[in-house]
DNA sequence: ACGTTTAATTAGAATGATTATAATTTAATA
DNA sequence: TATTAAATTATAATCATTCTAATTAAACGT
Protein backbone atom coordinates (compact mmCIF):
# COMPACT_ATOMS: atom_id res chain seq x y z
CA UNK A 1 0.00 0.00 0.00
CA UNK A 2 2.90 2.40 0.86
CA UNK A 3 5.60 2.72 -2.05
CA UNK A 4 9.53 2.01 -1.48
CA UNK A 5 9.50 5.66 -1.65
CA UNK A 6 7.58 6.57 0.69
CA UNK A 7 8.15 4.69 3.51
CA UNK A 8 12.07 5.58 3.17
CA UNK A 9 11.06 9.17 3.28
CA UNK A 10 8.74 8.18 6.75
CA UNK A 11 11.99 5.97 7.89
CA UNK A 12 14.45 9.48 7.21
CA UNK A 13 12.39 11.19 9.00
CA UNK A 14 11.92 9.24 12.23
CA UNK A 15 16.01 9.33 12.01
CA UNK A 16 16.57 13.48 11.43
CA UNK A 17 13.28 13.46 13.93
CA UNK A 18 15.25 11.25 17.11
CA UNK A 19 18.54 13.76 16.46
CA UNK A 20 20.38 11.44 13.46
CA UNK A 21 21.45 12.13 10.67
CA UNK A 22 20.13 10.78 7.11
CA UNK A 23 22.96 9.76 5.18
CA UNK A 24 23.76 8.13 1.52
CA UNK A 25 24.79 4.69 3.11
CA UNK A 26 21.64 4.53 6.02
CA UNK A 27 19.57 5.03 2.84
CA UNK A 28 21.04 2.56 1.01
CA UNK A 29 20.95 0.07 3.78
CA UNK A 30 17.33 1.10 4.54
CA UNK A 31 16.48 0.61 0.83
CA UNK A 32 17.45 -2.95 0.82
CA UNK A 33 15.75 -3.53 3.87
CA UNK A 34 12.88 -2.16 1.73
CA UNK A 35 13.54 -4.43 -0.98
CA UNK A 36 13.61 -7.53 1.14
CA UNK A 37 10.67 -6.71 3.53
CA UNK A 38 10.86 -10.61 5.12
CA UNK A 39 14.24 -12.21 4.03
CA UNK A 40 15.77 -12.61 7.44
CA UNK A 41 18.78 -11.34 6.56
CA UNK A 42 22.09 -11.39 8.32
CA UNK A 43 24.07 -8.46 8.33
CA UNK A 44 26.34 -9.61 6.11
CA UNK A 45 23.39 -10.07 3.85
CA UNK A 46 22.33 -6.99 3.55
CA UNK A 47 26.06 -5.92 3.45
CA UNK A 48 27.02 -7.96 0.35
CA UNK A 49 23.25 -6.23 -0.96
CA UNK A 50 23.97 -3.02 -0.53
CA UNK A 51 27.34 -3.28 -1.63
CA UNK A 52 26.67 -4.23 -5.17
CA UNK A 53 25.46 -0.73 -5.65
CA UNK A 54 26.99 1.59 -3.32
CA UNK A 55 30.14 -0.84 -3.28
CA UNK A 56 32.12 1.90 -0.54
CA UNK A 57 30.04 1.25 1.99
CA UNK A 58 32.00 -0.62 4.91
CA UNK A 59 30.73 -3.45 6.78
CA UNK A 60 30.55 -1.42 10.27
CA UNK A 61 28.33 1.01 8.99
CA UNK A 62 25.85 -1.50 7.80
CA UNK A 63 25.99 -3.15 11.08
CA UNK A 64 26.05 0.54 13.22
CA UNK A 65 23.01 1.17 10.76
CA UNK A 66 20.94 -2.01 11.65
CA UNK A 67 21.74 -1.26 15.04
CA UNK A 68 20.25 2.41 15.33
CA UNK A 69 16.97 1.28 12.97
CA UNK A 70 16.58 -1.42 15.65
CA UNK A 71 17.10 0.77 18.47
CA UNK A 72 14.30 3.14 16.59
CA UNK A 73 12.11 -0.28 16.45
CA UNK A 74 12.09 0.46 12.43
CA UNK A 75 13.68 -2.91 12.42
CA UNK A 76 13.44 -6.03 14.62
CA UNK A 77 16.20 -8.09 15.37
CA UNK A 78 16.33 -12.10 15.71
CA UNK A 79 18.27 -14.77 16.79
CA UNK A 80 17.76 -18.29 15.27
CA UNK A 81 19.93 -19.88 16.79
CA UNK A 82 22.81 -20.51 14.32
CA UNK A 83 24.85 -17.44 15.22
CA UNK A 84 24.12 -15.03 13.21
CA UNK A 85 21.63 -11.97 14.11
CA UNK A 86 18.77 -11.45 11.41
CA UNK A 87 16.65 -8.44 10.63
CA UNK A 88 13.57 -7.56 9.30
CA UNK A 89 11.81 -4.41 8.61
CA UNK A 90 8.35 -3.60 11.16
CA UNK A 91 6.40 -2.39 8.89
CA UNK A 92 3.84 -0.19 10.78
CA UNK A 93 0.75 -2.84 10.05
CA UNK A 94 2.63 -6.02 11.89
CA UNK A 95 4.70 -4.68 14.07
CA UNK A 96 5.72 -7.58 16.11
CA UNK A 97 2.73 -9.18 15.22
CA UNK A 98 4.14 -12.19 13.72
CA UNK A 99 5.68 -16.05 14.31
CA UNK A 100 8.49 -18.27 13.13
CA UNK A 101 8.60 -21.47 11.89
CA UNK A 102 12.22 -22.66 11.48
CA UNK A 103 12.55 -26.58 9.57
CA UNK A 104 14.93 -28.75 11.23
CA UNK A 105 15.96 -29.94 7.81
CA UNK A 106 16.28 -27.32 5.70
CA UNK A 107 16.73 -24.32 7.86
CA UNK A 108 14.11 -22.23 6.01
CA UNK A 109 12.07 -19.63 8.26
CA UNK A 110 8.87 -18.82 7.51
CA UNK A 111 6.29 -16.59 8.89
CA UNK A 112 3.53 -16.37 10.78
CA UNK A 113 1.26 -13.33 9.83
CA UNK A 114 -0.61 -12.95 13.16
CA UNK A 115 -0.29 -12.13 16.65
CA UNK A 116 -1.58 -15.28 18.95
CA UNK A 117 -0.94 -14.18 21.65
CA UNK A 118 -2.58 -11.34 23.40
CA UNK A 119 -4.61 -13.65 25.97
CA UNK A 120 -1.59 -14.98 27.13
CA UNK A 121 0.13 -11.75 28.01
CA UNK A 122 -2.76 -10.82 29.79
CA UNK A 123 -1.86 -13.99 31.50
CA UNK A 124 1.56 -13.29 31.90
CA UNK A 125 0.82 -10.16 33.12
CA UNK A 126 -1.81 -11.34 36.07
CA UNK A 127 0.29 -14.30 37.24
CA UNK A 128 3.57 -13.45 37.57
CA UNK A 129 3.63 -9.17 37.58
CA UNK A 130 4.79 -9.18 34.25
CA UNK A 131 4.79 -6.07 31.82
CA UNK A 132 5.09 -7.16 27.96
CA UNK A 133 6.53 -5.04 25.84
CA UNK A 134 7.58 -7.64 23.05
CA UNK A 135 7.69 -11.51 22.61
CA UNK A 136 8.98 -14.14 20.44
CA UNK A 137 7.62 -17.28 19.41
CA UNK A 138 9.60 -19.71 16.91
CA UNK A 139 7.59 -23.36 16.22
CA UNK A 140 11.04 -25.98 15.40
CA UNK A 141 9.94 -28.76 13.25
CA UNK A 142 9.19 -29.86 9.60
CA UNK A 143 7.13 -28.64 7.03
CA UNK A 144 5.77 -31.52 5.05
CA UNK A 145 7.20 -30.98 1.90
CA UNK A 146 10.41 -30.86 3.44
CA UNK A 147 9.85 -34.38 4.80
CA UNK A 148 9.23 -35.57 1.52
CA UNK A 149 12.97 -34.45 0.67
CA UNK A 150 12.01 -31.62 -1.55
CA UNK A 151 13.55 -29.13 0.08
CA UNK A 152 15.22 -25.60 -1.25
CA UNK A 153 18.88 -25.85 0.38
CA UNK A 154 19.98 -28.75 2.24
CA UNK A 155 21.05 -27.77 6.24
CA UNK A 156 24.43 -26.77 7.03
CA UNK A 157 23.97 -25.88 10.31
CA UNK A 158 22.70 -27.43 13.37
CA UNK A 159 20.84 -25.25 16.46
CA UNK B 1 12.18 -35.85 44.02
CA UNK B 2 14.95 -37.51 42.18
CA UNK B 3 19.03 -37.03 43.57
CA UNK B 4 21.77 -35.69 42.00
CA UNK B 5 23.62 -38.82 42.09
CA UNK B 6 20.54 -40.82 40.43
CA UNK B 7 20.08 -38.24 38.00
CA UNK B 8 24.06 -38.33 36.89
CA UNK B 9 23.71 -42.41 36.85
CA UNK B 10 21.05 -42.03 34.65
CA UNK B 11 22.71 -39.55 32.67
CA UNK B 12 25.46 -41.02 32.17
CA UNK B 13 23.69 -44.23 31.27
CA UNK B 14 22.21 -42.67 28.50
CA UNK B 15 25.52 -41.56 27.05
CA UNK B 16 26.81 -44.60 27.31
CA UNK B 17 24.19 -46.53 26.08
CA UNK B 18 24.61 -44.44 22.39
CA UNK B 19 27.99 -44.86 22.02
CA UNK B 20 29.51 -42.19 24.05
CA UNK B 21 32.22 -42.43 26.45
CA UNK B 22 31.38 -41.59 30.35
CA UNK B 23 34.49 -39.38 31.77
CA UNK B 24 35.23 -37.37 34.51
CA UNK B 25 35.26 -34.12 32.80
CA UNK B 26 31.59 -35.07 31.41
CA UNK B 27 30.34 -35.88 34.97
CA UNK B 28 31.77 -32.82 35.97
CA UNK B 29 30.00 -30.66 33.64
CA UNK B 30 26.87 -32.66 34.56
CA UNK B 31 27.43 -32.09 38.33
CA UNK B 32 27.29 -28.41 37.96
CA UNK B 33 24.39 -28.48 35.68
CA UNK B 34 22.35 -30.55 38.25
CA UNK B 35 23.44 -28.22 40.88
CA UNK B 36 22.01 -25.05 38.91
CA UNK B 37 19.26 -26.60 37.41
CA UNK B 38 17.76 -23.51 36.22
CA UNK B 39 19.97 -20.39 35.96
CA UNK B 40 20.58 -20.36 32.71
CA UNK B 41 24.49 -20.44 32.33
CA UNK B 42 26.75 -19.77 29.69
CA UNK B 43 29.32 -22.38 27.96
CA UNK B 44 31.61 -19.84 29.73
CA UNK B 45 29.75 -20.04 33.34
CA UNK B 46 29.50 -23.69 33.31
CA UNK B 47 33.57 -23.83 32.54
CA UNK B 48 34.29 -21.55 35.40
CA UNK B 49 32.04 -23.82 38.20
CA UNK B 50 33.92 -26.90 36.85
CA UNK B 51 36.88 -25.12 36.78
CA UNK B 52 36.70 -24.52 40.08
CA UNK B 53 36.88 -28.25 41.05
CA UNK B 54 38.08 -29.88 38.24
CA UNK B 55 40.83 -26.87 37.48
CA UNK B 56 42.91 -29.41 34.52
CA UNK B 57 38.92 -29.12 32.11
CA UNK B 58 39.58 -27.63 28.68
CA UNK B 59 37.52 -24.63 27.78
CA UNK B 60 36.50 -26.90 24.81
CA UNK B 61 35.77 -29.81 26.73
CA UNK B 62 33.06 -28.29 27.90
CA UNK B 63 31.82 -26.58 25.22
CA UNK B 64 31.76 -30.54 23.35
CA UNK B 65 30.08 -31.72 26.65
CA UNK B 66 27.19 -29.06 26.35
CA UNK B 67 26.77 -30.00 22.92
CA UNK B 68 26.59 -33.52 23.12
CA UNK B 69 24.08 -33.09 26.13
CA UNK B 70 22.07 -30.79 23.98
CA UNK B 71 22.24 -33.76 21.41
CA UNK B 72 21.15 -35.69 23.88
CA UNK B 73 17.98 -33.63 24.44
CA UNK B 74 19.70 -33.85 28.18
CA UNK B 75 19.86 -30.19 28.09
CA UNK B 76 18.55 -27.12 25.94
CA UNK B 77 20.47 -24.52 24.42
CA UNK B 78 19.07 -21.41 24.80
CA UNK B 79 19.44 -17.89 23.08
CA UNK B 80 18.32 -14.66 24.18
CA UNK B 81 20.00 -12.56 21.65
CA UNK B 82 22.77 -11.15 24.28
CA UNK B 83 25.40 -12.92 21.21
CA UNK B 84 25.68 -16.19 24.33
CA UNK B 85 24.23 -19.30 24.01
CA UNK B 86 22.65 -20.64 27.38
CA UNK B 87 22.48 -24.08 28.83
CA UNK B 88 19.33 -25.81 30.96
CA UNK B 89 18.89 -29.11 32.26
CA UNK B 90 16.14 -30.72 30.95
CA UNK B 91 14.73 -32.34 33.99
CA UNK B 92 12.12 -35.45 32.86
CA UNK B 93 9.35 -33.70 34.57
CA UNK B 94 8.98 -30.51 32.42
CA UNK B 95 10.46 -31.39 29.20
CA UNK B 96 10.41 -28.51 27.09
CA UNK B 97 7.81 -27.30 28.58
CA UNK B 98 8.77 -23.59 29.92
CA UNK B 99 8.39 -20.13 28.72
CA UNK B 100 10.66 -17.07 29.15
CA UNK B 101 10.31 -13.74 31.39
CA UNK B 102 13.20 -11.52 29.94
CA UNK B 103 13.54 -8.45 31.70
CA UNK B 104 14.74 -5.45 29.52
CA UNK B 105 15.44 -3.43 32.73
CA UNK B 106 18.18 -5.82 34.36
CA UNK B 107 18.15 -8.66 31.85
CA UNK B 108 17.09 -11.08 34.82
CA UNK B 109 15.39 -14.37 32.80
CA UNK B 110 12.72 -16.00 34.63
CA UNK B 111 10.52 -19.17 33.62
CA UNK B 112 7.00 -19.91 33.01
CA UNK B 113 6.53 -23.92 34.17
CA UNK B 114 3.74 -24.27 32.09
CA UNK B 115 3.14 -25.50 28.23
CA UNK B 116 0.86 -22.81 26.71
CA UNK B 117 1.24 -24.13 23.64
CA UNK B 118 0.11 -26.90 22.52
CA UNK B 119 -3.13 -25.78 20.73
CA UNK B 120 -1.00 -23.23 19.07
CA UNK B 121 1.11 -26.07 17.97
CA UNK B 122 -2.24 -27.87 16.62
CA UNK B 123 -3.11 -24.42 14.48
CA UNK B 124 0.50 -24.74 12.96
CA UNK B 125 -0.03 -28.30 11.65
CA UNK B 126 -3.84 -27.61 10.31
CA UNK B 127 -3.16 -23.89 8.61
CA UNK B 128 0.51 -24.46 7.30
CA UNK B 129 1.22 -27.73 7.62
CA UNK B 130 3.96 -27.67 9.75
CA UNK B 131 4.54 -30.26 12.46
CA UNK B 132 6.16 -28.72 15.42
CA UNK B 133 8.92 -30.70 17.36
CA UNK B 134 9.68 -28.11 20.00
CA UNK B 135 9.35 -24.56 20.37
CA UNK B 136 10.52 -21.04 22.02
CA UNK B 137 8.30 -18.37 23.98
CA UNK B 138 9.88 -15.36 25.68
CA UNK B 139 8.10 -12.51 26.83
CA UNK B 140 10.22 -9.10 26.85
CA UNK B 141 9.48 -6.60 29.32
CA UNK B 142 9.76 -5.50 32.71
CA UNK B 143 8.97 -6.80 36.40
CA UNK B 144 7.11 -4.94 38.53
CA UNK B 145 9.95 -4.52 41.04
CA UNK B 146 12.24 -3.70 38.32
CA UNK B 147 10.13 -0.91 37.33
CA UNK B 148 10.34 0.35 40.68
CA UNK B 149 14.15 0.32 40.84
CA UNK B 150 14.99 -1.93 43.11
CA UNK B 151 16.68 -4.42 40.30
CA UNK B 152 19.50 -7.13 41.27
CA UNK B 153 21.79 -6.35 38.52
CA UNK B 154 21.65 -3.28 36.31
CA UNK B 155 22.00 -3.84 32.62
CA UNK B 156 24.70 -3.85 30.60
CA UNK B 157 23.88 -5.54 27.50
CA UNK B 158 21.28 -4.53 25.24
CA UNK B 159 19.18 -7.66 22.73
C1' DA C 1 43.97 -57.47 35.28
C1' DC C 2 46.15 -56.21 30.51
C1' DG C 3 46.41 -54.45 25.84
C1' DT C 4 44.21 -52.76 22.09
C1' DT C 5 41.35 -49.66 19.89
C1' DT C 6 39.05 -45.67 19.39
C1' DA C 7 36.96 -41.81 21.33
C1' DA C 8 37.90 -37.88 24.39
C1' DT C 9 40.87 -34.38 26.23
C1' DT C 10 44.25 -30.74 26.14
C1' DA C 11 46.32 -26.42 24.76
C1' DG C 12 46.42 -23.41 21.59
C1' DA C 13 45.47 -21.70 17.09
C1' DA C 14 41.80 -20.50 13.88
C1' DT C 15 37.39 -18.80 12.62
C1' DG C 16 33.39 -15.93 12.19
C1' DA C 17 30.46 -12.45 13.87
C1' DT C 18 30.47 -8.23 15.86
C1' DT C 19 32.44 -3.97 17.99
C1' DA C 20 35.93 -0.46 18.88
C1' DT C 21 39.46 2.92 17.20
C1' DA C 22 41.56 6.80 14.97
C1' DA C 23 41.68 9.48 11.07
C1' DT C 24 38.83 11.46 7.55
C1' DT C 25 34.54 12.96 5.56
C1' DT C 26 30.01 14.83 5.47
C1' DA C 27 25.26 16.40 6.98
C1' DA C 28 22.91 19.87 9.44
C1' DT C 29 22.54 24.40 10.88
C1' DA C 30 23.86 29.22 11.55
C1' DT D 1 29.84 29.05 3.09
C1' DA D 2 31.95 27.85 7.63
C1' DT D 3 31.38 25.38 11.69
C1' DT D 4 30.62 21.53 14.40
C1' DA D 5 29.38 17.26 15.73
C1' DA D 6 28.13 13.04 14.08
C1' DA D 7 28.99 9.42 10.56
C1' DT D 8 32.04 6.79 7.76
C1' DT D 9 36.12 4.23 6.48
C1' DA D 10 39.58 0.79 7.01
C1' DT D 11 41.46 -1.85 10.07
C1' DA D 12 42.42 -3.83 14.39
C1' DA D 13 40.43 -5.89 18.40
C1' DT D 14 37.27 -8.71 20.85
C1' DC D 15 34.26 -12.34 22.00
C1' DA D 16 32.15 -16.72 21.53
C1' DT D 17 32.85 -20.86 19.50
C1' DT D 18 35.16 -24.52 16.75
C1' DC D 19 39.08 -26.91 14.88
C1' DT D 20 43.70 -29.26 15.08
C1' DA D 21 47.38 -32.25 16.36
C1' DA D 22 49.33 -34.57 19.92
C1' DT D 23 48.36 -37.01 24.13
C1' DT D 24 45.48 -39.53 27.38
C1' DA D 25 42.04 -42.59 28.97
C1' DA D 26 37.46 -45.54 28.57
C1' DA D 27 35.55 -49.65 27.04
C1' DC D 28 35.92 -54.16 25.51
C1' DG D 29 37.90 -58.65 24.55
C1' DT D 30 41.42 -61.80 25.99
Amino acid sequence: MVSVEEQLKSMKQQMISKGYKSTIQREATMRVLLEHERDHMSAEDVYMRVKTRFPEIGLATVYRTLELLTELHLVEKMNFGDGVARFDLRSEDHEHMHHHMICSICGEVEEIQDDWLSELEQRVKREYGFNVSDHRLDFIGTFSSCKHGDCHRHRENAS
